[in-house]
DNA sequence: CCTGGTACCTTGTAGTACCGAGTACCACTA
DNA sequence: TAGTGGTACTCGGTACTACAAGGTACCAGG
């Protein structure tokens, strides 16, 4: 698969929001979950820039914890806000993505 | 609904050329389209710099033709390159919205 | 003449993902 | 004990895209 950078905008943050949102983690595994779901070419960096936006937005409660492998890592949870963010990506993706499949079988 | 401009990002190319793909057609009526289609904010200069670049890229033949209720109008068609892109902005978006469509139903 | 609908173009801006490089902690091993 | 590799976070700069805002111009009807 080609690139998918342009078609993730928009999206990726909204992915990162739902990953937080099921369970409590942290920017390291988030990505290798991203990657492991098939968006193979997210790279840590952009994982990173989404998390401090989140954090900047107020979506996120976020505290820090020893690793014992590592450096400590820095969990996100979704607080209220975060998690009505995520309720409106979720209309949003639903109005636009069953716009596109519309338009794919030839909607008229 | 709210602003979609970010996740339509890296889709609406592709749209365009769905859209004309199906229909030789021009640009005024390629916004009233996706207009009708759901896309409501969308504008008549986002979809010009989009035919423009569709263009420069040679993805299109363009015919221009009297229009007889005002200016001439510029008429878009697929060539080759440009039904092949078609095919590859299907394959990307199958692709993507498949698997957001797995994480969304906490796909593991 | 003036308004409104049609039709196209251009410059600048904001937002997002990515690149590249850096810092730092820890375990294992030669 | 120096080196390697995996873990974990940060930051400055870049490219690409959709949009805002304004302009030009053609035509019909009042």
């Amino acid at each position: 698969m080609d690139d998918l950078t342009e078609m993730l905008k928009g999206t990726l943050e909204g992915c990162v929001l739902e990953i937080i949102g099921s369970e409590e983690t942290y920017g390291y595994a988030i990505t290798r979950r991203l990657n492991e779901l098939g968006f193979i070419d997210v790279v840590e960096g952009t994982v990173y820039t989404i998390l401090l936006r989140l954090e900047k937005n107020g979506l996120v409660q976020v505290t820090k914890r020893p690793s014992g492998v590592g450096p400590p890592r820095k969990f996100y949870a979704l607080n209220d806000a975060g998690r009505e963010e995520l309720a409106r990506f979720w209309a949003k993706w639903e109005y636009v993505s069953s716009r596109i499949d519309k338009l794919k079988e030839g909607g008229r």
